[in-house]
RNA sequence: CGGAGUGUGGCUCAGCCUGGUAGAGCACCUCGUUCGGGACGAGGGGGUCGCAGGUUCAAAUCCUGCCACUCCGACCA
């Protein structure tokens, strides 16, 4: 795949990975300036917003709600949604998992093929067509991935496999609410493992364990596995990923321990015995409210070990075995020339979530503090007096550089006062601000601001740029 | 789905009880003065008061029904 020429020496990898980035991903990199940008900011407070996230997602014209729970993403909330999802991406396909992409309709007749289309429940969106054939707008897509490959595959020789998309979802929760943490439509990332047993099944649920460990990682998250029931889905072996948070839905008990552990590198060999790593992750105590066992938590952990806090759910796996092929005939031949039904797990990432779970580990007062891997923007130009000779010299000039270099910059080039730019600037949160004043270039310097804790340091532009494209 | 609320300009709200020419702050437009942490002055534009009925000479305001949205709880791959 041809480099697109706005990727060249984008500093998010080298170039020869850059080669595997979808477009939308290489849209991102680049400079934007406000003036022409549409960043529709809210100083006041929308009276819905109970908590942090969906508050500063408002304010920082990230989302706007079109229906309860529906929302429309914004240039800048779109960035951050397009960034976790290649940071998604790329870690399933490291983990040996394709891509594919299923409709968000589909037809009722396949999920009565489960049994499930009667036994979901309200939360299905169902929609005839003029047909009046039954449609349904997906939840989960299970019962079609299954149709798919049951279609094409019929020898143990073409497993294992395992197969993702990244699409769009409904549930029609019966209260929507925090804003993308828990809309109707959300964006997901879900995987399907087709195995010949469960031996071999539990290996592609410990690949996705690890690809999941490195996911949420790299975005500058701490995700702690915990053993979890399996709901709806069914199955017997699963675990969910949850980032600890004050305003989490669920409750969680764990021992510290797990907040320490290793996150297996980017040289991990999938291919290879995952089991240490599984064993290290899970050995520890570590369960949400749903399936806690107080008495074994208090035998297992020492008692200033024990935490006990709330928690964000971010991912979901399970190992379902033939809930889905058996009753829908998913069946390979094996060695012995028998067919028997694949066993199956399925692996979801809460995509649009983790936008507004990211928020609500990074944030303060003034705004969002985005770690760098998500950020919209790596780079904020604040041009303290616009309009002024040598100011607008220096921004220009530093863009104009910052650009060259594949830096997602956004260059504050409006005629606000400072105060303004600041205030703006730190709502949205963007990791470096450059501030370009009158006052600093008399000396011939600029100031380096670092959203994350507020640090600033004067340097010459020159220098700015050396650092921040290091 | 139970309970509690709210719908008035882009945002935050007042006005409703006690019916009588639709308001404020912020935002927006024009001009001027400003300019390192959300400036100031003057002038200006923008609203079928959620929708539909009803009562009345007259309804944002009173009555009835509906719709939407929010919060608490239950629910939540």
């Amino acid at each position: 795949m041809p480099l697109s020429p706005a990727c060249r020496g984008c500093p998010e990898k080298n170039e020869k990975e850059h080669g595997r980035c979808v477009p939308p991903l290489n849209r991102l990199c680049g400079g934007m300036r406000l003036s022409r940008y549409f960043l529709p900011i809210l100083r006041e407070t929308p009276k819905e917003a109970e908590i942090a996230s969906h508050r500063l997602m408002l304010r920082a014209g990230m989302i706007r709600q079109e229906a309860a729970g529906i929302y429309a993403w914004l240039p800048l909330g779109f960035r951050v949604l397009k960034k976790i999802e290649q940071i998604v991406r790329e870690e399933q396909d490291r983990a040996g998992a394709v891509e594919l992409l299923m409709p968000t309709l589909q037809l009722a007749d396949l999920w009565r093929e489960s049994g499930r289309y009667d036994a979901y429940g309200p939360e299905m969106l169902r929609i005839k067509d003029r047909h009046e054939r039954e449609l349904l707008y997906g939840p989960t897509n299970e019962e079609m991935i299954t149709e798919i490959f049951r279609a094409a595959i019929r020898s143990y020789r073409d497993l294992p496999r395992n197969l993702y998309h990244i699409q769009w979802k409904f549930r029609d929760e019966q209260r929507p609410r925090f804003g993308v943490m828990r809309g109707r439509e959300f964006l997901m990332k879900d995987a399907y493992s087709f195995d010949v047993d469960e031996a071999a099944a539990r290996l592609s649920y410990n690949k996705m364990f690890v690809a999941y460990l490195r996911t949420f990682a790299r975005m500058g998250l701490k995700a702690i596995p915990m053993r979890a029931e399996t709901g709806p889905i069914g199955g017997d072996l699963s675990h969910e990923f949850l980032i600890l948070a004050e305003t989490g839905e669920s409750g969680v008990f764990c021992d510290k321990g797990v907040l320490d552990l290793p996150i297996p590198d980017e040289g991990v060999d999938y291919d290879g015995d995952l089991s240490s790593i599984i064993r290290q992750w899970t050995h520890l105590y570590a369960a949400t409210q749903d399936v806690h066992d107080e008495v074994r938590f208090e035998r297992e952990v020492p008692p200033e070990r024990r935490l006990q806090t709330r928690g964000i759910e971010v991912g979901q796996i399970f190992y379902f075995g033939t809930k889905y092929s058996a009753p829908m005939n998913a069946v390979v031949a094996g060695s012995d020339g028998v067919e028997r039904p694949i066993h199956g797990g399925s692996y979801g990432v809460g995509v649009s979530r983790l936008v507004g779970a990211t928020i609500e580990a990074f944030h303060d007062d003034a705004g969002i503090k985005w770690p760098e891997p998500v950020a919209p923007f790596r780079v904020m130009i604040l041009n303290l007096k616009q309009g002024a000779a040598d100011t607008d010299a220096a921004c220009e000039q530093l863009y104009a550089a910052l650009a060259a270099k594949g830096m997602d910059t956004l260059y504050h080039d409006l005629d606000e006062r400072p105060g303004a730019k600041f205030a703006t600037a730190d709502l949205i949160g963007v990791p470096w601000q450059i501030l370009v004043g009158p006052r600093g270039l008399a000396e011939g310097k600029v100031e380096v601001k670092r959203r994350a804790d507020g640090t600033r340091d004067l340097m010459s532009p020159a220098d700015a740029l050396a650092r921040l494209t290091a």
